[in-house]
DNA sequence: AGAATATTTGCAACTTAGTTGCAAATTAGG
DNA sequence: CCTAATTTGCAACTAAGTTGCAAATATTCT
């Protein structure tokens, strides 16, 4: 019994035309049930019993983000964050924010950000990506 | 004959009531000559004959950030991006643009970026930041 | 289903970015 | 110029991410 969880990662992989991998299942996997971009350290730490090596998942974060279906998200912090695309219009990622108290990065996935000109002075602008910091409900 | 570069850049550091040191007298000139947020690296690189420990220049970093001369640019780079503070609003910086293609980026100083609610469903948001990709004037 | 081909995986070793502790050097203030 | 406070350089270290390559797995073709 393949649960909901389990078609929705492979039709993504396929959707993209990838070797279906369990190591690429299990991380999309983490990725649709979060609620926050997360780190390569993060993902393996929710693989349950299955264990992937780090450059396996560094890879397949790669590989998804050259196919456009996870972006990265800019966080104060070392280590880089992944999330799945699908809450972003095409030119435009939710705003993520983070709290300068506790640290913890929330994603505001409906809040409306006016987009910029597609163009300005001479720059092509496909993407834009907004970031806030401040004291997060918890915190203020 | 002090330069002008050398009395703002003593002028910057004793607004903030920090000792002045020949190290910080070198990574604040290194950023009032740069026109776009630097890493340490490029910094250290920046130095001419003098030359300071990167522990040093990391540190120093450290501590205009907190004080508030400097701000981080989120840049998709590995490495961390510096820059003075001084083209900034009190809640937002000004947008970086970065080049998918050649990979540079570019400070967008003078674009204006309509500023988000001071407050969102519990969240108070001090401080915006925007990020661009697309194509550079010489790429596109 | 089985063989041929293309792609991915794990491992170990490595690189790069950034941090820490501590003694010596420098700075500010009187 | 003396003293206390702060900063610096060094060396050693941690953490994040990358690379090459042989073995394993996925897809395609018959
Ligand atoms: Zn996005
Ligand atoms: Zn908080
Ligand atoms: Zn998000
Ligand atoms: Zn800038």
């Amino acid at each position: 019994m393949k649960s909901n969880l389990d078609l929705k990662a492979r039709q993504i992989l396929k959707s993209a035309k990838l070797y279906l991998t369990a190591g690429r299942m299990s991380v999309v996997q983490a990725l649709l049930k979060a609620d926050k971009p997360l780190t390569q350290e993060q993902i393996a730490g929710r693989l349950g019993k299955k264990r992937f090596d780090k450059v396996t998942i560094y890879r397949t974060l790669k590989t998804l983000v050259k196919v456009g279906l996870v972006h990265r998200a800019f966080i104060e912090d070392r280590a880089r964050h992944f999330e799945l695309a699908h809450n972003c219009s095409e030119s435009q990622c939710h705003p993520h924010f983070t709290c300068t108290n506790c640290g913890r990065t929330h994603c505001l996935t409906d809040m409306a950000i006016p987009g910029a000109k597609k163009r300005y002075k001479g720059f092509l602008i496909h993407r834009q990506q907004t970031r806030f910091e401040g004291l997060c409900p918890a915190c203020a």
